[in-house]
DNA sequence: TTATATATTATAATTATTCTAAACTGTTGA
DNA sequence: TCAACAGTTTAGAATAATTATAATATATAA
């Protein structure tokens, strides 16, 4: 895994600059083996649980929203008034456990490649995803 | 197009009572050739256009979700920090124009059979909802 | 090292949604 | 028909997620 200094590197890179709470979300979000979904509050609890120190809301808000314009991170759509990111931020599909509310990615080669035949003129395509909503078998949709 | 007596009946057959905001929403949702997409928002906005009348935010909410839960409605998967309702409930696609934030349906034919190999344990798949995110083609993306 | 542009912060403001409790209405059955 | 009850509507308060603000702090280039 990568060492902060090649976190340091990579924001310089791309333009942000390197500061304390950059690097810090920054480990949190990229020195681990699974991919990870989070929310903003997910997040800004694991900063102060793993860091034993504070970082403002605003300033996880304005780092993430700076990721993931950069392409570190991705956003994910589920109906849900909160916004989900992920670390995974190549094409890749999702299946959402709506009674859990859990969200699993799914590997390239489980669902095929969706064919979109459909185009708009002067509109080029940014992302196709699938979102396969799952539930407990024997539920009832009273 | 259905009359109101028409929705008097649906909604008692599904065990809604027929209350006067209620008929008054079904008529503005469903007394309509294409399908509508909307936000909360736009329904409480077309109603008091519409109506001259206004409904109570609250009683919107409970509307669409009683209608939503019953069927008559869809909610769609897109970023964002509302929630989107379709009055279109069969198995459809969307287009989701980033630039104007528009949102259109797909046609069946205009995206291939998505094809999903994976499945969960006493699980079953609920809903299977593709989503294209399409912008301007000499975007920027800055 | 200093100047400057950019980032962080606490807090206020905004927006979408849900809750609450009182008033009201549709429905059922005498 | 009408009383009674359960389900609904309502305005407004409460909550939750997110964004704006403006003062302070920091990174970087010269």
């Amino acid at each position: 895994m990568l060492k902060n200094m090649n976190f340091i590197e990579k924001l310089r890179e791309t333009g942000l600059r390197p500061t304390k709470q950059r690097v810090k979300i920054c480990e949190i979000l990229f020195n681990r083996e699974k991919t990870f979904h989070f929310t903003i509050n997910d997040l800004a609890k694991k900063i102060s649980e793993e860091l034993n120190e504070k970082i403002s809301l605003a300033t996880v808000y304005n780092t993430v929203h700076a990721l993931q314009k950069k392409g570190y991170l991705k956003e994910i759509s589920i109906n849900s008034n909160k916004s989900y990111f992920d670390t995974n931020t190549s094409v890749h599909h999702h299946f959402y456990d709506e009674d859990t509310h859990q969200l699993i990615d799914c590997d390239e080669n489980e669902i095929e490649t969706v064919n979109v035949k459909k185009n708009i003129t002067g509109k080029k395509i940014n992302s196709v995803e699938v979102l396969v909503r799952v539930a407990s078998d024997n539920q009832n949709q009273n």
